[in-house]
DNA sequence: GTCTATAGTTAGATGTATCTAACAATTTTA
DNA sequence: TAAAATTGTTAGATACATCTAACTATAGAC
C-alpha cells in the first residue's frame, strides 16, 4: 500500500490515542485532537476509509480496522519512543517533548529511531541504576560545567 | 517578518550551503542540490526576494542579503548541530544522520535543540575523552548487552 | 556576427491540506 | 412529537509546493 502522508498519520494515530480513553470516536472529537475543523476530518477520513484503516458509519462512530490499527500504533510507538528518549534523557520538558514527538514522529529515520530505542534500553538496564554519567549530564546542563565529581571519578583509573 | 515555510527554508539554507563550495549561485545549483526542477527555484526565489533575503539578477546570480544570509546561518547551523548529535552520540550512520537533520531541522523545538548542543559540548569537554559510558553505550547497541567491565566500573563507588 | 547550447522564465496543471459557509442528519429536550 | 441543539457533510475557496511544456535570454563556438 502507498505510504501515508504525514497528515494521514497524525488523523490515524489521533483516532488510535482518543481509543484509549474514550469508548466512542467522532469526528468532533478528532477535530479537537488535532485543532482542525470537522470538514478537515471528513476528507482525511475519506482518505482513511479509502486505504481501509479506518472504517466509519455516516453519522457515527469511527473505528480502526485491523490494518489502521496497527499501522497507528507503530506511529504512536514511534512518538512514545522519541518522547521518551527527549523526555528521559535529553531532559526537555514534557510540554515541548510531546509536541517534538509530534513533528519529529513523522520524519525521523528507523535508524536514528533505532538507536534512541537502544539508549533508552541502555539506560533502563544500567546495572548501576540511573547512571551517574548522566546525573553529571543534568548538572552539566544546568550550571554549564562538569561537576567536580565527574573529574575524579572519570580518570581513577590511571 | 513572518516565519519562513520549511520549504522556503530549504530553499535558503541551500543557497548559503552552495556558497561554501561556489563562487558562485545559479538557480540550476539550487534545483540540483534539493533535487527539485528549476521552476520551483524560480518560484522559491521569488518569494524569498519578496522578503528581502535573496538578492537576484535576471539570469544572472544569486545571493543572500545581509538578512538572508543571517537566516541561514541559523537554520544550517542548526542542521549541523543535530546531525553531530545523531552521528556523534547515537551513532547513526553518516548519510542518514545528514538526511534526518535536513528533515527534523525544521521541526525541533529550541528547547531540544539546545538540550542536544548541552549534550555534544558535555562530550566534548568530558575531562576523560571520550567517556567510558558513550563507549558502553555503543557496545550495548552492537551486542545488546552492557559489557562487563560496566557492571565493575559503575558499582565501584560502595 | 550568427548559430547553437545552456540556463532561466512563464503559464498552466496537479496534489495536498486546510478553511468558511451552507446544509442535512441525529439526538436531546421541553 | 416538534423544536432546538449538536454533530456531520458538502461545496467551493485559498494556500502551498511541485511538476511539464513552451518560450526567452545569455554566453560561447564558429
Amino acid at each position: 500500500m502507498k505510504k501515508l502522508s504525514h497528515s494521514m498519520e497524525d488523523y490515524l494515530e489521533s483516532i488510535y490515542v482518543i481509543s484509549l480513553t474514550n469508548k466512542v470516536i467522532r469526528v468532533k472529537e478528532i477535530a479537537k485532537f488535532l485543532k482542525v475543523k470537522t470538514p478537515s476530518v471528513v476528507d482525511a477520513v475519506r482518505k482513511l476509509i479509502a486505504k481501509d484503516l479506518v472504517e466509519h458509519e455516516k453519522y457515527g462512530y469511527l473505528e480502526l480496522t485491523d490494518n489502521g490499527y496497527k499501522l497507528a500504533r507503530e506511529v504512536y510507538e514511534k512518538h512514545k519512543k522519541i518522547y521518551k528518549f527527549f523526555s528521559d534523557i535529553l531532559g526537555v520538558s514534557n510540554e515541548v517533548s510531546k509536541e517534538d514527538a509530534c513533528n519529529i514522529e513523522h520524519y525521523i529515520s528507523e535508524e536514528a529511531l533505532d538507536r534512541m530505542i537502544k539508549f533508552i534500553n541502555f539506560i533502563d538496564t544500567c546495572p548501576e541504576g540511573y547512571p551517574r554519567w548522566l546525573k553529571n549530564f543534568n548538572y552539566f546542563a544546568k550550571y554549564g560545567k562538569h561537576p567536580a565529581s565527574c573529574v575524579k571519578d572519570g580518570i581513577k583509573k590511571k
